[in-house]
DNA sequence: GTTGAGCGTT
């Protein structure tokens, strides 16, 4: 079981969960990731596409992006895409209305994205006194 | 006429 979320005076207080007699608390991140404005929208059906997905989403925000991926070569939907809003509380309202609704016979399942990484996150160390054993020497 | 968990063609 999930833990709830109460609210007192404008301060939100997460409850632990209880399983076999040990608390637990559950971090908001642990089985999402952490709010964006662009949401990832699988268990589409394979006839949806993205205009009737703009129109599901934008009555929550301005939605300045819909992307479903299809096949490269049948053209057919892969039953997932992306849709960017403009703000990440309207990705946020739109994700906790539209996830697990139902949507032309399948429920979707709607959670934030994953960070689109541009540039590979390559790190060039420019340490002194690596290779020679050792390491920041001063003197 | 098919299939069903997932993180994307600039």
């Amino acid at each position: 079981m999930k833990g709830s979320l109460i609210q007192i005076s404008r301060r939100v207080i997460r409850l632990p969960n209880i399983l076999n007699g040990r608390l637990y608390f559950s971090h908001p991140s642990a089985s999402s990731q952490p709010p964006n404005n662009k949401l990832f929208v699988a268990g589409l059906s394979w006839s949806v596409d993205e205009k009737s997905l703009n129109d599901a989403f934008s009555s929550f925000g301005q939605v300045t992006e819909v992307r479903i991926m299809y096949d490269k070569e049948t053209g057919r939907s892969r039953g997932f895409g992306f849709v960017h809003f403009s703000k990440d509380d309207e990705a946020s309202c739109a994700k906790d209305a539209m996830d697990g609704k139902a949507f032309l016979g399948r429920p979707l399942r709607v959670s934030f994205a994953l960070e689109k990484v541009r540039g590979a996150p390559v790190v060039v160390p420019r340490l002194t006194g690596i290779g020679n054993g050792e390491i920041n020497k001063t003197r």
